[in-house]
DNA sequence: GAGTGGTCTAGACCACCTC
DNA sequence: AGGTGGTCTAGACCACTCT
Protein backbone atom coordinates (compact mmCIF):
# COMPACT_ATOMS: atom_id res chain seq x y z
CA UNK A 1 0.00 0.00 0.00
CA UNK A 2 1.19 3.53 -1.25
CA UNK A 3 1.29 6.01 1.55
CA UNK A 4 0.90 9.27 2.05
CA UNK A 5 -1.46 12.13 0.73
CA UNK A 6 0.55 12.59 -2.62
CA UNK A 7 -0.44 8.93 -3.26
CA UNK A 8 -3.97 9.31 -2.91
CA UNK A 9 -4.12 12.56 -5.29
CA UNK A 10 -2.05 10.35 -7.83
CA UNK A 11 -4.60 7.56 -7.31
CA UNK A 12 -7.70 9.99 -7.42
CA UNK A 13 -5.86 12.21 -10.62
CA UNK A 14 -5.71 8.52 -12.26
CA UNK A 15 -8.99 7.69 -11.93
CA UNK A 16 -9.83 10.97 -13.54
CA UNK A 17 -7.95 10.37 -16.51
CA UNK A 18 -9.68 6.90 -17.13
CA UNK A 19 -13.12 8.58 -16.80
CA UNK A 20 -13.54 6.11 -13.64
CA UNK A 21 -15.01 9.08 -12.46
CA UNK A 22 -15.98 10.94 -15.56
CA UNK A 23 -16.26 15.25 -16.26
CA UNK A 24 -18.73 16.67 -14.05
CA UNK A 25 -19.67 13.33 -12.00
CA UNK A 26 -19.47 12.97 -8.18
CA UNK A 27 -16.89 11.34 -6.61
CA UNK A 28 -17.24 9.41 -2.64
CA UNK A 29 -17.42 11.64 -0.33
CA UNK A 30 -14.00 11.87 2.05
CA UNK A 31 -15.17 9.60 4.52
CA UNK A 32 -15.85 6.66 2.53
CA UNK A 33 -12.44 7.35 0.13
CA UNK A 34 -10.54 7.34 3.67
CA UNK A 35 -12.26 4.32 4.69
CA UNK A 36 -11.32 2.81 1.52
CA UNK A 37 -7.61 3.88 1.42
CA UNK A 38 -7.74 2.94 5.21
CA UNK A 39 -6.12 6.59 6.27
CA UNK A 40 -7.71 9.32 8.21
CA UNK A 41 -9.93 11.89 6.45
CA UNK A 42 -7.48 14.64 7.02
CA UNK A 43 -5.09 12.70 4.79
CA UNK A 44 -8.02 12.49 2.00
CA UNK A 45 -9.39 15.78 2.96
CA UNK A 46 -5.42 17.40 1.88
CA UNK A 47 -5.54 15.18 -1.25
CA UNK A 48 -8.93 16.80 -3.25
CA UNK A 49 -7.77 20.27 -1.65
CA UNK A 50 -4.92 20.06 -3.70
CA UNK A 51 -6.88 18.82 -6.71
CA UNK A 52 -9.67 21.51 -5.94
CA UNK A 53 -6.38 24.05 -6.20
CA UNK A 54 -5.21 23.07 -9.07
CA UNK A 55 -8.84 23.33 -10.64
CA UNK A 56 -9.59 19.50 -11.34
CA UNK A 57 -12.23 18.88 -8.48
CA UNK A 58 -15.10 21.14 -7.57
CA UNK A 59 -15.90 21.14 -4.01
CA UNK A 60 -18.73 22.52 -1.92
CA UNK A 61 -20.36 21.75 1.23
CA UNK A 62 -23.17 19.14 1.33
CA UNK A 63 -23.19 19.20 -2.47
CA UNK A 64 -20.17 16.72 -2.51
CA UNK A 65 -16.91 16.97 -4.83
CA UNK A 66 -17.45 16.55 -8.51
CA UNK A 67 -14.38 16.60 -11.31
CA UNK A 68 -14.60 19.95 -12.82
CA UNK A 69 -16.14 19.86 -16.44
CA UNK A 70 -14.41 22.93 -17.68
CA UNK A 71 -11.05 22.11 -16.84
CA UNK A 72 -9.59 26.15 -16.35
CA UNK A 73 -6.01 24.80 -15.74
CA UNK A 74 -4.26 26.84 -12.99
CA UNK A 75 -0.75 27.66 -13.23
CA UNK A 76 1.86 28.83 -11.30
CA UNK A 77 3.53 31.85 -12.47
CA UNK A 78 6.75 33.33 -10.85
CA UNK A 79 7.58 36.86 -11.54
CA UNK A 80 11.34 37.47 -10.22
CA UNK A 81 12.96 40.86 -10.11
CA UNK A 82 14.39 41.60 -13.17
CA UNK A 83 18.08 40.96 -11.85
CA UNK A 84 17.34 37.63 -11.05
CA UNK A 85 15.76 36.92 -14.31
CA UNK A 86 18.87 38.42 -16.46
CA UNK A 87 21.40 36.59 -14.01
CA UNK A 88 19.00 33.25 -14.01
CA UNK A 89 20.40 33.40 -17.48
CA UNK A 90 23.94 33.60 -16.94
CA UNK A 91 24.33 36.94 -18.13
CA UNK A 92 25.40 40.19 -16.10
CA UNK A 93 22.91 42.95 -15.25
CA UNK A 94 23.13 46.53 -15.39
CA UNK A 95 20.65 49.60 -15.51
CA UNK A 96 20.94 53.00 -16.46
CA UNK A 97 18.56 55.66 -15.17
CA UNK A 98 17.21 57.58 -18.42
CA UNK A 99 14.74 60.18 -16.62
CA UNK A 100 13.54 60.80 -13.14
CA UNK A 101 11.08 63.95 -12.93
CA UNK A 102 8.09 64.77 -10.23
CA UNK A 103 5.18 65.13 -12.66
CA UNK A 104 1.79 64.80 -12.84
CA UNK A 105 0.34 61.59 -14.67
CA UNK A 106 -2.17 61.35 -17.73
CA UNK A 107 -5.51 61.51 -16.34
CA UNK A 108 -6.28 57.52 -16.84
CA UNK A 109 -3.13 56.96 -14.89
CA UNK A 110 -4.12 58.79 -12.08
CA UNK A 111 -8.00 57.74 -11.64
CA UNK A 112 -7.06 54.24 -12.17
CA UNK A 113 -4.44 54.39 -8.88
CA UNK A 114 -7.51 56.42 -7.28
CA UNK A 115 -5.50 59.61 -6.64
CA UNK A 116 -6.60 63.10 -6.88
CA UNK A 117 -6.19 64.20 -10.71
CA UNK A 118 -3.52 66.95 -9.97
CA UNK A 119 -1.35 64.70 -7.81
CA UNK A 120 1.93 64.55 -8.20
CA UNK A 121 4.37 61.55 -9.00
CA UNK A 122 7.66 60.42 -9.40
CA UNK A 123 8.07 59.17 -12.94
CA UNK A 124 10.99 56.99 -13.61
CA UNK A 125 12.38 55.62 -16.56
CA UNK A 126 14.74 52.89 -16.68
CA UNK A 127 16.69 50.55 -18.88
CA UNK A 128 18.20 47.24 -17.81
CA UNK A 129 21.03 45.60 -19.80
CA UNK A 130 22.08 41.83 -20.05
CA UNK A 131 25.32 41.65 -21.06
CA UNK A 132 25.75 45.10 -22.25
CA UNK A 133 22.24 44.78 -24.38
CA UNK A 134 18.92 46.59 -23.85
CA UNK A 135 17.05 43.82 -21.98
CA UNK A 136 13.55 46.22 -20.60
CA UNK A 137 12.69 49.23 -20.63
CA UNK A 138 10.68 49.93 -17.46
CA UNK A 139 8.87 53.54 -17.35
CA UNK A 140 7.38 53.64 -13.69
CA UNK A 141 5.05 56.06 -11.62
CA UNK A 142 5.39 56.50 -8.23
CA UNK A 143 3.60 57.80 -5.22
CA UNK A 144 6.14 59.94 -3.80
CA UNK A 145 4.34 59.36 -0.24
CA UNK A 146 6.01 55.52 -0.21
CA UNK A 147 9.69 57.47 -0.13
CA UNK A 148 11.63 58.49 2.66
CA UNK A 149 13.23 62.11 2.74
CA UNK A 150 15.41 62.38 1.02
CA UNK A 151 14.14 60.47 -1.76
CA UNK A 152 16.82 57.42 -2.70
CA UNK A 153 18.16 58.42 -5.86
CA UNK A 154 17.63 55.31 -7.53
CA UNK A 155 21.32 55.09 -9.77
CA UNK A 156 23.18 52.70 -6.68
CA UNK A 157 19.83 50.38 -6.87
CA UNK A 158 16.97 49.88 -9.46
CA UNK A 159 13.73 51.34 -8.07
CA UNK A 160 11.90 47.88 -8.72
CA UNK A 161 14.73 46.41 -6.06
CA UNK A 162 14.16 49.04 -3.87
CA UNK A 163 10.36 48.53 -3.65
CA UNK A 164 10.68 45.16 -2.66
CA UNK A 165 13.00 45.49 0.03
CA UNK A 166 11.55 48.39 1.67
CA UNK A 167 7.96 48.67 0.91
CA UNK A 168 7.50 45.36 0.92
CA UNK A 169 4.62 42.51 0.25
CA UNK A 170 2.06 44.10 -0.85
CA UNK A 171 -0.90 43.17 -3.83
CA UNK A 172 -1.55 44.24 -7.04
CA UNK A 173 -2.62 43.07 -10.36
CA UNK A 174 -0.28 42.51 -13.26
CA UNK A 175 -1.41 42.17 -17.23
CA UNK A 176 0.56 40.99 -19.92
CA UNK A 177 0.40 42.26 -23.35
CA UNK A 178 1.95 42.47 -26.99
CA UNK A 179 2.27 45.72 -28.41
CA UNK A 180 4.24 47.34 -31.19
CA UNK A 181 7.06 49.17 -29.81
CA UNK A 182 6.25 53.04 -29.34
CA UNK A 183 9.32 55.64 -30.86
CA UNK A 184 10.64 55.90 -26.86
CA UNK A 185 10.66 52.38 -26.92
CA UNK A 186 12.38 52.04 -30.21
CA UNK A 187 15.26 54.35 -29.67
CA UNK A 188 15.75 52.94 -25.76
CA UNK A 189 15.68 49.23 -26.78
CA UNK A 190 17.27 49.68 -30.30
CA UNK A 191 14.68 48.25 -32.76
CA UNK A 192 12.36 49.49 -35.65
CA UNK A 193 9.07 51.12 -34.48
CA UNK A 194 6.44 49.28 -34.08
CA UNK A 195 8.55 45.82 -33.54
CA UNK A 196 6.38 43.39 -31.47
CA UNK A 197 7.11 44.17 -27.85
CA UNK A 198 6.08 41.56 -24.84
CA UNK A 199 4.70 44.18 -22.20
CA UNK A 200 4.23 43.78 -18.41
CA UNK A 201 1.70 45.96 -17.06
CA UNK A 202 1.65 45.95 -12.85
CA UNK A 203 -0.18 48.01 -10.47
CA UNK A 204 0.76 47.63 -6.69
CA UNK A 205 -1.62 48.72 -3.74
CA UNK A 206 -0.96 49.24 -0.31
CA UNK A 207 -3.34 48.43 2.05
CA UNK A 208 -3.79 51.97 2.00
CA UNK A 209 -3.27 53.74 -0.90
CA UNK A 210 -1.39 52.64 -5.18
CA UNK A 211 2.11 52.42 -4.66
CA UNK A 212 3.38 52.69 -7.86
CA UNK A 213 3.01 51.46 -11.66
CA UNK A 214 5.07 50.01 -13.49
CA UNK A 215 5.09 49.09 -17.29
CA UNK A 216 7.82 46.57 -18.85
CA UNK A 217 8.48 46.56 -22.46
CA UNK A 218 10.56 43.50 -23.08
CA UNK A 219 13.53 43.35 -25.98
CA UNK A 220 12.12 41.13 -28.67
CA UNK A 221 12.67 37.40 -28.03
CA UNK A 222 10.98 37.73 -24.45
CA UNK A 223 9.46 34.45 -23.18
CA UNK A 224 7.50 33.67 -20.19
CA UNK A 225 6.82 30.38 -19.78
CA UNK A 226 5.80 28.12 -16.70
CA UNK A 227 4.31 24.56 -16.26
CA UNK A 228 0.56 23.21 -16.00
CA UNK B 1 -9.13 37.28 19.25
CA UNK B 2 -9.83 36.00 16.02
CA UNK B 3 -9.81 32.78 15.13
CA UNK B 4 -8.51 30.23 12.67
CA UNK B 5 -5.42 29.48 10.31
CA UNK B 6 -6.23 32.37 7.89
CA UNK B 7 -6.38 34.65 10.81
CA UNK B 8 -2.61 33.23 11.76
CA UNK B 9 -1.60 33.27 7.73
CA UNK B 10 -2.98 37.73 8.14
CA UNK B 11 -0.96 38.00 11.82
CA UNK B 12 2.22 36.86 10.54
CA UNK B 13 2.11 38.75 6.92
CA UNK B 14 1.58 41.55 8.89
CA UNK B 15 4.67 41.38 11.17
CA UNK B 16 6.53 40.44 7.98
CA UNK B 17 5.50 43.72 6.35
CA UNK B 18 6.02 46.14 9.77
CA UNK B 19 9.32 44.46 9.48
CA UNK B 20 9.11 42.74 12.78
CA UNK B 21 10.49 39.57 11.42
CA UNK B 22 12.67 41.08 8.26
CA UNK B 23 13.67 39.73 4.84
CA UNK B 24 16.17 37.06 5.38
CA UNK B 25 15.61 36.54 9.08
CA UNK B 26 14.35 33.46 10.97
CA UNK B 27 11.10 33.43 12.46
CA UNK B 28 9.72 31.41 15.65
CA UNK B 29 9.33 27.89 15.11
CA UNK B 30 5.71 26.17 14.63
CA UNK B 31 5.64 25.19 18.65
CA UNK B 32 6.38 28.58 19.70
CA UNK B 33 4.21 30.13 17.51
CA UNK B 34 1.74 27.47 18.18
CA UNK B 35 1.95 28.82 21.99
CA UNK B 36 1.61 32.10 21.65
CA UNK B 37 -1.47 31.99 19.28
CA UNK B 38 -2.96 29.34 21.72
CA UNK B 39 -3.73 26.88 19.14
CA UNK B 40 -2.57 23.43 17.69
CA UNK B 41 0.44 23.33 16.01
CA UNK B 42 -0.95 21.80 12.82
CA UNK B 43 -2.93 25.11 12.69
CA UNK B 44 0.33 27.21 12.43
CA UNK B 45 1.60 24.49 10.07
CA UNK B 46 -1.08 25.39 7.80
CA UNK B 47 -0.91 29.54 7.48
CA UNK B 48 3.14 28.79 7.40
CA UNK B 49 2.91 26.60 4.60
CA UNK B 50 0.25 28.56 2.92
CA UNK B 51 2.78 31.89 2.59
CA UNK B 52 5.56 29.15 1.69
CA UNK B 53 3.89 28.37 -1.23
CA UNK B 54 3.06 31.96 -1.93
CA UNK B 55 6.91 32.62 -1.93
CA UNK B 56 7.07 34.61 1.25
CA UNK B 57 8.38 32.16 3.40
CA UNK B 58 11.04 29.60 3.03
CA UNK B 59 10.84 26.98 5.24
CA UNK B 60 13.70 23.98 5.55
CA UNK B 61 13.80 21.10 7.98
CA UNK B 62 15.45 21.51 11.09
CA UNK B 63 16.97 25.41 9.68
CA UNK B 64 13.48 26.78 10.53
CA UNK B 65 11.43 29.06 8.79
CA UNK B 66 12.78 32.44 7.19
CA UNK B 67 11.61 35.25 5.77
CA UNK B 68 12.13 35.10 1.95
CA UNK B 69 15.22 37.62 0.08
CA UNK B 70 14.61 36.89 -3.04
CA UNK B 71 10.76 38.11 -3.27
CA UNK B 72 9.76 36.03 -6.09
CA UNK B 73 6.24 36.79 -6.43
CA UNK B 74 4.04 33.48 -7.53
CA UNK B 75 0.82 34.36 -9.23
CA UNK B 76 -2.05 32.19 -10.49
CA UNK B 77 -2.65 32.28 -13.57
CA UNK B 78 -5.71 30.96 -15.35
CA UNK B 79 -6.02 29.29 -18.45
CA UNK B 80 -9.39 28.76 -19.99
CA UNK B 81 -10.89 26.78 -22.55
CA UNK B 82 -11.06 29.30 -25.43
CA UNK B 83 -15.07 29.26 -26.22
CA UNK B 84 -15.18 30.45 -22.16
CA UNK B 85 -12.67 32.90 -22.41
CA UNK B 86 -15.22 34.66 -25.47
CA UNK B 87 -18.02 33.63 -23.50
CA UNK B 88 -16.94 35.38 -19.90
CA UNK B 89 -16.86 38.33 -22.39
CA UNK B 90 -20.35 37.70 -22.69
CA UNK B 91 -19.32 37.41 -26.79
CA UNK B 92 -20.48 34.69 -28.88
CA UNK B 93 -17.75 32.17 -29.65
CA UNK B 94 -18.07 30.45 -33.04
CA UNK B 95 -14.59 28.72 -34.70
CA UNK B 96 -13.86 27.57 -38.30
CA UNK B 97 -11.73 24.77 -39.16
CA UNK B 98 -8.97 25.96 -41.63
CA UNK B 99 -7.29 23.22 -42.47
CA UNK B 100 -7.19 19.45 -41.17
CA UNK B 101 -4.35 17.51 -42.79
CA UNK B 102 -1.79 14.49 -41.74
CA UNK B 103 1.18 16.02 -42.05
CA UNK B 104 5.21 15.46 -41.27
CA UNK B 105 6.31 18.02 -39.20
CA UNK B 106 9.05 20.23 -39.13
CA UNK B 107 12.04 18.53 -37.91
CA UNK B 108 12.36 21.05 -34.81
CA UNK B 109 9.32 20.16 -33.40
CA UNK B 110 9.45 16.60 -34.12
CA UNK B 111 12.52 16.18 -31.46
CA UNK B 112 10.36 18.66 -29.28
CA UNK B 113 7.92 15.96 -29.10
CA UNK B 114 10.32 13.34 -28.72
CA UNK B 115 8.44 11.45 -32.39
CA UNK B 116 10.93 10.24 -34.92
CA UNK B 117 11.82 12.48 -37.24
CA UNK B 118 9.36 10.93 -40.27
CA UNK B 119 6.12 10.13 -37.27
CA UNK B 120 3.14 11.58 -39.41
CA UNK B 121 0.60 14.02 -37.06
CA UNK B 122 -2.46 15.78 -37.87
CA UNK B 123 -1.87 19.25 -38.29
CA UNK B 124 -4.69 21.29 -37.66
CA UNK B 125 -5.79 25.41 -38.23
CA UNK B 126 -8.83 26.54 -36.45
CA UNK B 127 -9.74 30.44 -36.83
CA UNK B 128 -11.45 31.62 -33.54
CA UNK B 129 -14.33 34.19 -33.62
CA UNK B 130 -15.49 36.21 -31.27
CA UNK B 131 -19.16 38.36 -32.16
CA UNK B 132 -18.25 37.19 -35.47
CA UNK B 133 -14.84 38.55 -35.08
CA UNK B 134 -11.46 37.38 -35.46
CA UNK B 135 -10.41 35.85 -31.87
CA UNK B 136 -7.26 33.90 -31.80
CA UNK B 137 -5.60 31.86 -34.74
CA UNK B 138 -5.13 28.64 -33.64
CA UNK B 139 -2.09 26.30 -35.21
CA UNK B 140 -2.08 22.96 -33.53
CA UNK B 141 0.02 19.63 -34.40
CA UNK B 142 -1.94 16.15 -32.88
CA UNK B 143 -0.02 12.83 -31.84
CA UNK B 144 -2.74 10.49 -34.12
CA UNK B 145 -2.16 8.11 -31.80
CA UNK B 146 -4.39 9.72 -29.02
CA UNK B 147 -6.99 9.48 -31.53
CA UNK B 148 -10.04 7.25 -31.88
CA UNK B 149 -10.51 5.81 -35.13
CA UNK B 150 -12.49 6.89 -37.09
CA UNK B 151 -10.97 10.27 -36.04
CA UNK B 152 -13.20 12.65 -34.95
CA UNK B 153 -13.68 15.65 -38.05
CA UNK B 154 -13.66 18.52 -35.17
CA UNK B 155 -16.23 20.86 -37.45
CA UNK B 156 -18.64 20.56 -34.68
CA UNK B 157 -16.42 20.85 -31.60
CA UNK B 158 -13.18 22.40 -31.29
CA UNK B 159 -10.02 20.23 -31.21
CA UNK B 160 -9.20 21.95 -27.98
CA UNK B 161 -12.38 21.03 -26.38
CA UNK B 162 -12.02 17.46 -27.72
CA UNK B 163 -8.85 17.27 -26.29
CA UNK B 164 -9.92 18.05 -23.00
CA UNK B 165 -12.77 15.85 -22.79
CA UNK B 166 -11.46 13.14 -24.66
CA UNK B 167 -7.60 12.79 -23.51
CA UNK B 168 -8.29 14.65 -20.10
CA UNK B 169 -6.18 15.93 -17.75
CA UNK B 170 -2.46 16.12 -18.23
CA UNK B 171 1.09 17.66 -17.96
CA UNK B 172 2.45 20.28 -20.41
CA UNK B 173 4.12 23.72 -20.44
CA UNK B 174 2.92 27.62 -21.80
CA UNK B 175 4.98 29.92 -23.36
CA UNK B 176 4.08 33.39 -23.53
CA UNK B 177 5.76 35.89 -26.12
CA UNK B 178 4.76 38.68 -28.28
CA UNK B 179 5.74 38.35 -32.44
CA UNK B 180 5.14 40.85 -35.32
CA UNK B 181 2.35 38.65 -37.63
CA UNK B 182 3.23 36.15 -40.15
CA UNK B 183 1.44 36.17 -43.38
CA UNK B 184 -0.64 33.53 -42.77
CA UNK B 185 -1.55 34.95 -39.28
CA UNK B 186 -2.35 38.62 -40.70
CA UNK B 187 -4.48 37.04 -43.40
CA UNK B 188 -6.88 35.38 -40.57
CA UNK B 189 -6.97 37.33 -38.34
CA UNK B 190 -7.28 40.61 -40.81
CA UNK B 191 -4.67 42.66 -39.50
CA UNK B 192 -1.38 44.09 -41.33
CA UNK B 193 1.86 41.71 -41.57
CA UNK B 194 3.90 42.33 -38.70
CA UNK B 195 1.42 43.31 -36.52
CA UNK B 196 2.26 42.55 -32.39
CA UNK B 197 0.19 39.90 -31.47
CA UNK B 198 0.41 38.00 -28.24
CA UNK B 199 0.94 34.58 -29.34
CA UNK B 200 0.62 31.30 -25.99
CA UNK B 201 2.32 28.19 -27.35
CA UNK B 202 1.64 25.05 -25.13
CA UNK B 203 3.40 21.57 -25.79
CA UNK B 204 0.88 18.81 -23.82
CA UNK B 205 2.03 15.09 -22.56
CA UNK B 206 0.56 12.48 -21.32
CA UNK B 207 2.32 10.10 -18.95
CA UNK B 208 3.75 8.40 -22.41
CA UNK B 209 4.06 10.59 -25.33
CA UNK B 210 3.39 13.76 -26.62
CA UNK B 211 0.10 14.52 -27.23
CA UNK B 212 -0.04 18.07 -28.99
CA UNK B 213 1.87 21.01 -29.39
CA UNK B 214 -0.61 24.57 -30.20
CA UNK B 215 0.41 28.09 -30.81
CA UNK B 216 -2.01 30.44 -30.31
CA UNK B 217 -2.19 34.07 -32.10
CA UNK B 218 -4.04 36.10 -30.01
CA UNK B 219 -5.76 39.13 -32.29
CA UNK B 220 -4.45 42.84 -31.37
CA UNK B 221 -5.42 44.14 -28.09
CA UNK B 222 -5.29 40.78 -26.31
CA UNK B 223 -4.61 41.10 -22.50
CA UNK B 224 -3.67 38.28 -20.16
CA UNK B 225 -4.09 39.48 -16.45
CA UNK B 226 -4.10 37.97 -13.41
CA UNK B 227 -3.66 39.14 -9.50
CA UNK B 228 -0.53 38.94 -7.06
C1' DG C 1 -32.96 18.00 9.00
C1' DA C 2 -29.05 15.77 7.54
C1' DG C 3 -24.89 15.00 5.04
C1' DT C 4 -21.07 17.29 3.12
C1' DG C 5 -16.62 19.61 3.27
C1' DG C 6 -13.73 23.00 6.36
C1' DT C 7 -11.31 23.27 10.16
C1' DC C 8 -9.25 22.45 14.63
C1' DT C 9 -7.04 19.57 18.38
C1' DA C 10 -3.61 16.77 20.86
C1' DG C 11 -0.57 13.65 20.08
C1' DA C 12 2.64 11.01 17.48
C1' DC C 13 6.32 9.43 14.27
C1' DC C 14 9.48 10.49 10.79
C1' DA C 15 12.89 12.64 7.38
C1' DC C 16 15.96 15.82 7.13
C1' DC C 17 19.56 18.78 8.08
C1' DT C 18 22.30 21.89 10.81
C1' DC C 19 25.03 21.96 14.79
C1' DA D 1 22.46 14.43 18.32
C1' DG D 2 18.77 17.04 18.49
C1' DG D 3 15.49 20.34 16.77
C1' DT D 4 12.92 21.46 12.79
C1' DG D 5 9.14 21.05 9.52
C1' DG D 6 6.14 17.27 7.09
C1' DT D 7 2.79 14.33 7.76
C1' DC D 8 -0.62 11.26 9.75
C1' DT D 9 -4.35 9.88 13.16
C1' DA D 10 -8.77 9.76 15.58
C1' DG D 11 -11.96 12.49 16.97
C1' DA D 12 -14.66 16.57 17.20
C1' DC D 13 -17.40 20.73 16.08
C1' DC D 14 -19.03 23.83 12.75
C1' DA D 15 -20.81 26.16 8.34
C1' DC D 16 -23.04 25.49 4.60
C1' DT D 17 -26.55 24.02 1.62
C1' DC D 18 -29.35 20.65 -0.58
C1' DT D 19 -33.59 18.17 0.15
Amino acid sequence: MVQGWAAIRAEVLRRIRVRDWPPGGLIPSEAALAHEFGCARATVNRALRDLAGAGVLERRRRAGTRVATLPVRRAMLEIPVIRQEVEARGQVHAFRLLCRVPQVPPLPMASRLGLAPDTVMLHLETLHLADGQPFVLEDRWLNPNVLPDPAPDFTAISVNEWLVQNVGYSRGDIAFSALGANAREAEALGVAPGTALFVTERTTWSPAAAITFVRLAHAPGYRMQTMV
